[in-house]
DNA sequence: TTGCTCCTCACGTCACGTGAGGTGGC
DNA sequence: TTGCTCCTCACGTCACGTGAGGTGGC
């Protein structure tokens, strides 16, 4: 038979901190085996120490206070607690599955913000080679208007399979405000077939699309401005007697966040246009022009 | 310009509770366009619904409320919330990895428990097959005493690759109780070739130990009362006319919980013995027995 | 008048941590 | 006497939720 330990000395045998035992105390967890009348002064036995000991395992597996008191009026043994640990690891999988999603949008926020920034740099008329890649995308004829309902219906279709900035192919041979015809997309990793028949059945198309050659310039500033970019494009185009081939494309490196709108001047859009050498000077350039 | 908003009708654009909305005036997180000076009535205006939300676009990445202020009074981009989001990801990405240990823990624990009811029925000698694992294990000569403490260095070298129930091979042709050649072991998956080296760099044997035919008993109780246990199985070999190949082995089904230390009364042990026909009938049974 | 919307306290949650102010024995 | 250990309030944390009790306009 051991001497009893002041709360002190116990906190220092169960690497508990006094105020947590005596937090215990008051929550009837931990009661000491004597409470000196006088002084209110509490002392510990050895049965204490190993209830300290399951107390402090099952925080380890962050199970609640209260179940912790059931736990301890119930069981005398693990397998006593299964049930009480299987709704435990219920509640910590839910949790995990939640912190899974916050970590993966975290990390698709700020992996495109800094490429945004890299990409940002060059301002002219840059010939570069693009690779093929897949895309889930949805084509519509008319107003730019639904780009917005077009981008969250592909979001909620995909959920969280993207990989790099959205974009949009547009088929127009001319300028046609109010009656476009256009495609926005979503870059995206390889799709389980399963998946990709559920992503088709709503009436979205998986497909690769081809790289090549291209003309490239970046627009900063909001989307109706972007005329600009174009005709400077197809100028760079004429200069170099390459022909353009639709679609083009705009590739959306930095628009409204996922987190603040931002402003619209700050904006940040790729144009890209699929160019070959010119067979016939005359059709060096598309009929149609902004 | 439209019409302000009720609170009412503003949680029902925002998806916020009333409670929620005053609790984020009072914080100073989202201050009503107009508070009605006679009767105290909030009314939000449209500046106020972006406002809103960022605020739960950031809610929903568990940034903390003051830190939802800071990011609103310094930021009005995405971009601009670089630093924040990345301090944010830290925090995350800690939590998701304690939650990790936490369920593994849980899932040993619960699978471990699952395990012993399924083998505590029978209770008679079995012949069975038992196929060869890899195990970590640290052999000993001297009393069976240190035996919880080599769990420990092991568990504690091993981390989290551990799967099944731990043993020990017992190398003694004789019952000697104070200096006994034993080693506990613990079955573990395959392991990389970096962290196998650190293991084996701390004393500890990773093999591959061989399956064979073999009688198996289980034992009820505290292990001091094994015996009987041995007993039979010898007899059994005898019977069978078959040699029992040394080291014999034990393996805890049930032994002191992950929690509770439980009653010994309940702990659960197979003993196995690794058998061979007997070409000598002189040589059936080994020399040394309790 | 009834029902609806809104208001302000005040208190609870969860597991303690942080003082403030005080006591008893060496 | 000083220093140490212990004590009991009381309040703070975090993001609200839950009443209680009351008001103003249709």
């Amino acid at each position: 038979v051991s001497r009893l330990l002041s709360i002190g000395e116990f906190s220092k045998v169960t690497h508990l901190t006094v105020k947590t035992l005596r937090h215990y105390h008051e929550r009837g967890l931990l009661i000491p085996a004597r409470i000196d009348a006088q002084t209110g002064y509490r002392y510990y036995d050895d049965c204490a120490i190993e209830r300290a000991a399951v107390i402090a395992a099952l925080k380890d597996l962050e199970v609640p206070l209260d179940d912790i008191l059931e736990i301890l009026a119930a069981c005398s043994d693990d397998d006593d607690a299964l049930e009480f640990l299987e709704r435990q690891r219920e509640r910590i999988r839910e949790r995990l599955e939640k912190l899974k999603r916050v970590n993966t949008s975290l990390d698709r926020i700020i992996t495109t913000q800094r490429e945004a920034r890299n990409l940002m740099i060059h301002q002219e008329v840059v010939e570069q080679q693009i690779s093929s890649f897949l895309i889930a995308a949805i084509r519509v004829r008319g107003s730019f208007d639904q780009v917005g309902d077009i981008y969250k219906r592909l979001g909620r279709a995909i959920g969280f399979g993207l990989s790099g900035s959205p974009g949009m192919l547009v088929y127009d041979e001319e300028y046609r405000p109010g009656d476009s015809d256009f495609e926005p997309y979503f870059p995206i990793k390889d799709l389980k077939e399963a998946k990709r028949e559920k992503i088709i059945a709503q009436g979205i198309s998986v497909r690769e699309i081809a790289g090549g050659r291209a003309l490239t310039l970046i627009h900063c500033g909001p989307y109706d401005k972007v005329s600009p970019t174009y005709a400077k494009l197809f100028q760079a185009a004429r200069t170099r007697n390459l022909n353009v081939r639709l679609p083009t494309r705009e590739v959306y490196i930095k628009g409204p966040g996922m987190i603040f709108k931002g402003n619209p001047e700050n904006y940040v859009t790729e144009v890209q246009m699929l160019v070959e050498e010119a067979r016939d000077e005359a059709t060096a350039v598309p009929p149609g022009q902004l």
